[in-house]
DNA sequence: GCTCTTGAACTTCCATACAAGTGCATACTA
DNA sequence: TAGTATGCACTTGTATGGAAGTTCAAGAGC
């Protein structure tokens, strides 16, 4: 006997090709590999990517949305230039929501989750001293999204998540010296300490504060590299 | 002399195809005229707009991300059905990135956006009186907007517009009876009042009960409604 | 009667061609 | 020389045909 599986309930196994394309664009342009102000077209990225117009065309659409891209109809598509007004407004509406994550966490936030958000620590602690930077945003984004997780409110970091790009790629820009991560990871620890306590407002000025060191860096990176800021 | 204009650096005077389409496809899936599970395709609303079926498709896809529709690859897309849990999702964002508008309106809001805001209240009791309900949601719309530009978060309404649509789609399933915008006019009072003062504390408990009422006539709705809703 | 196969009729996704608009270099005119 | 057309190369926007995948029902086989 021969159990058959609902095959097509299955999400599709391969990303479409707008997918792909949207995908790695806005890594690329988040990371600044793809430069601010950088001018792109339909054709040269369809051709980069072996794929047509069409897909790539999808991709700019919802980049555009982003904010990233600033499409001009019959004119061309250019990068969005980095902004430090951008970047303060991504830093306001991401600390609302965030700030209201953690408050809710402070009400509900189980065994399982607190859990994970420790080992993250952990891990970020780990990241730290070997010096991986790369390794470490990354976890920074995991613990975020376990707190998320954690408090139910999973449709609200989709939210923060679009503020977010603004502000990492403003901060692509700072240099990562040996001890800059080790604040931070301190400040997850805050974080998480209050929520174990179940001390609002002890959580909410962590997270404060923890939003505002993140920027810490970026002061005068909109003078020194005055070409990529509007 | 003639003075020449720099046409070319203003927006197109006619919006494109496609965002016709979703424009007036979100509106329609907004107030419920194009209902919550119904079944669309590419073809058929093409032939409905009289428009080719890839602008269609890029409302479509547009309109996914925004979660109203429900795209599935190669079987079809339906509007996504009104859900309880959706709505309180959308307004738990709603709250937090508008209890921060207003907590920043109470340090910077000048005379005209205080005066814009009175003169929106006004309109809206008039509005009330008259059985306008339509008009009475758009001068509401417009009032939650003012506070934005107030307080220089325009880019924040953004993220609560997007927001705002989940809450709006089950709110279109009440009745409104005669008086039932009358407190909505009265707690927009109390906000401006308490900005006025410069009361944060006063202003974000004003703003936190408005949004709650908001969603008071719709409990027990997806009882009532039960095939609108997942 | 029940199970399995198969094919037709749909769907979304992608490729390609063409339409429409922009900007710039070039040539022409006064 | 300065100013003005004009055509070309480029862009994004739209239309259309076909590829790939899903659903469903009719019919063959047992």
């Amino acid at each position: 006997m021969t159990i058959v599986l609902p095959i097509q309930s299955l999400p599709r196994l391969q990303e479409s090709a707008a997918a792909r394309v949207e995908r790695e664009l806005r890594a690329g342009i988040i990371d600044l590999t793809i430069r601010p102000g950088e001018r792109l077209s339909e054709s040269e990225i369809a051709e980069r990517f072996q794929v047509s117009r069409q897909p790539v065309r999808e991709a700019f659409i919802a980049l555009m949305r982003q904010g990233l891209l600033d499409v001009q109809p019959q004119r061309g598509t250019v990068v969005v230039k980095l902004s430090v007004r951008r970047m303060l407004d991504a830093r306001f509406i991401r600390e609302a929501i965030e700030v209201a994550i953690v408050r809710r966490a402070c009400e509900r936030f189980d065994a399982h989750y607190r859990d994970r958000a420790a080992s993250l620590i952990a891990a970020q602690e780990a990241a730290a001293r070997a010096g991986d930077h790369a390794g470490f945003q990354r976890l920074d984004s995991l613990f975020h999204i376990a707190l998320a997780e954690g408090a139910d409110c999973m449709e609200a970091w989709t939210a923060v998540e679009m503020q977010k790009a603004h502000m990492d790629r403003v901060c692509a820009l700072t240099l990562h010296s040996p001890g800059s991560m080790d604040p931070l990871v301190a400040q997850h620890q805050a974080i998480l300490n209050a929520i174990e306590d179940g001390d609002a407002e002890r959580a909410v000025a962590a997270m404060r504060h923890h939003l505002s060191e993140i920027l810490r860096g970026v002061a005068g990176l909109d003078l020194t590299f005055a070409e990529l800021f509007e």
